[in-house]
RNA sequence: GCUCCGAUAGUGUAGUCCGGCCAAUCAUAUUGCCCUCUCGAGGCAAUGACCAGGGUUCGAAUCCCUGUCGGAGCACCA
């Protein structure tokens, strides 16, 4: 073996390929085969991989949530296996469903690129809980708990138990059955699992099961229900009864497992394989990453909606013509390790641009924004040409000549950025017109001679004509932009992709009787 | 207080299990050049990282210990 080791790699690899071509086989596709995802541990041991996205119904994805969908749902076809979607909604308080939700959730999941194998809801599903609720308790697994909150919580941090954890399974099953009754009122009484009071990490010892609440579920076919399993059971028992060989999710659940392994051991259950990922941050949004506080901006109308360009979710890169398999090749860069990560926009711009490039007609887009705001253009302003062509001829899209070239009149004048606007008696080259000198109140045409271009003696910019332009409000995540381009931009069907040169890409949003709406992709 | 987890360039990631082929991969970002009638696309190049300190070893990003920093759980939320 020394001997192997001290040969160079180059003559280790002839050798190798000499004496056993199988073995090198083995070891360069493991090297190629490097997919979008690490490899899910213990593949093999299973006929298929069988995984759960587990979303909370309460909102629309945002963009840390479509990492569910977007990881999950690469793995499944990575290892054509079995996606289901489980709407874990067993909270109609705290985190309460939103009725609208459940839609929107398997719309953004579409968006990613992916259809779900199986849709259940956690809330269809009480009576298969209360089952194996009995059964927990005839084995001894749970115990119906009266203690108030804190004290219960003091004794649990001391490794104390409650005198409660020694009734006989009989009573604490009586006591349940009136909790799925009703007859008790919310605090009154839990049933708990009995795991190890004395277990040295305080989470995990003799946790909640199942709590009384008397707000009633949103949906009409759970509303009267008032005896709720929290997400360490529901969760636990639906993975193994619809047969889950991988759990991927977040880190927030990482004890969740050790908890559900006591109900597991106490029905003789294998647990599947977990995987738990990190947080997901991105800096690039001033509205934080949280379902609870993009509903509060919503609902406060600070947003325009779920799909608010200055939203971070789902919803909002879709409106701004991202494709939904640009964020889910973004989304699966970032792995799966439990390390947090910051989300970039530009790893998912740069996807997107390599998508959407080639489709992207141009156009023009002369912004006028409050003067000296350079960074926008700087305002329009408009100037007359003199001694010009009547138009100027700029291509569809540079890379496809076929599509042909749109036709700008220029004989009532031009519109440019005020940024754009040479100085007085300076040159300027208008894209698919010309070369211009400024003289104060209008440009005198000049030369078509390209050269001039090619030598960089003019900086080229782009224009619009000053007759009939198209109004535009483009919508970025940074606040709008109003501003104007080519009266054509009408006729772009709602949902277009477009790049205004030098400025970006955007999707047409609306078209108004009197302006078009645009929302910003990126640059 | 108790328990668990993590740390590779600005960002993400490969390599870590099984030490040597790693003066560390790829992408993105930034910058420069080429090309292009766009600040887009395409091409080329440059920039930039193993948290710190000890230990084991001929050899450590990789194994061990300590520390630092960060994250999570200890809810009748998910």
């Amino acid at each position: 073996m020394s001997e192997v080791n001290r040969t160079d790699p180059g003559k280790r690899r002839a050798r190798l390929e000499a004496v056993a071509p199988e073995a090198l086989e083995a070891l360069e596709a493991d090297a190629e085969e490097t997919g979008p995802l690490p490899e899910l541990p213990n593949v093999e041991a299973d006929d298929e991989v069988r995984m759960r996205a587990a979303p909370n119904p309460n909102g629309p994805w945002h963009l840390g949530n479509a990492r569910m969908g977007a990881v999950l749902g690469t793995y499944r076809e990575m290892y054509d296996g079995h996606l289901i979607v489980r709407f874990d909604d067993t909270d109609p308080e705290t985190k309460r469903p939103d009725l609208d939700a459940y839609d929107a959730i398997l719309r953004d999941l579409a968006y990613l690129g992916f259809e779900p194998d199986t849709v259940i809801r956690a809330s269809d599903r009480l009576e298969t809980y209360y089952e194996h609720a009995r059964e927990l308790i005839e084995a001894g697994g749970a115990y119906a708990c009266a203690c108030p909150q804190e004290q219960f919580s003091e004794l649990k941090r001391a490794g104390e138990a409650c005198d409660h954890r020694d009734r006989s399974a009989a009573e604490s099953l009586s006591i349940f059955e009136a909790m799925v009754d009703g007859e008790y009122d919310p605090g009154e009484t839990v049933l708990r699992v009995r795991t190890d009071i004395e277990h040295r990490n305080p989470a995990l010892r003799d946790w909640v099961a199942f709590r009384t609440i008397d707000t009633p579920h949103p949906r009409e076919a759970a509303a009267d229900y008032r005896c709720w399993p929290m997400l360490d059971f529901q969760s636990g028992v639906d993975d193994h009864l619809t047969g889950v060989t991988h759990i991927v999710r977040g880190i927030d659940l990482q004890d969740s497992a050790k908890r559900q392994r006591f109900v597991y051991d106490y029905f003789d259950w294998e647990y599947p394989e977990v995987v738990h990922w990190g947080h997901v941050r991105t800096e690039e949004y001033d509205v934080p990453m949280s379902t609870s506080s993009i509903k509060e901006r919503v609902d406060a109308g600070d947003l325009d909606g779920w799909d608010d360009p200055r939203a971070p979710t789902v919803a909002s890169v879709r409106r701004r013509g991202i494709r939904g398999e640009a964020l889910t090749r973004a989304l699966t860069a970032l792995g799966t390790s439990t390390s947090n990560v910051d989300l970039s926009m530009s790893a998912v711009y740069a996807e997107n641009r390599d998508l959407i490039d080639d489709a992207a007609d141009r156009h023009f887009l002369v912004r006028d924004t409050a003067e000296g705001d350079a960074e926008d253009g700087g305002g329009a302003v408009e100037r007359r040409v003199v001694d010009g062509p009547e138009t100027g001829t700029p291509p569809v899209h540079p890379e496809h000549e076929e599509r042909g070239r749109r036709e700008l009149p220029v004989s009532d004048g031009v519109l440019v950025e005020s940024r754009d606007l040479p100085a007085n008696g300076e040159r300027v080259w208008l894209k698919g017109l010309g070369c211009v000198r400024h003289t104060s109140d209008a440009f005198r045409f000049e030369s078509r001679d390209l050269d001039l271009v090619r030598d960089g003696e003019v900086s080229v910019v782009h224009w619009v004509p000053a007759d009939r332009p198209r109004r535009v409000r483009l919508r970025t995540p940074d606040g709008d932009v109003e501003g104007y381009a080519e009266t054509t931009l009408r006729d772009d069907a709602v949902g277009d992709l477009v790049q205004f040169e030098r400025v970006g890409y955007g999707r047409v949003d609306a078209q108004a009787e009197d302006h078009t709406v645009v929302y910003y992709a990126h640059r």
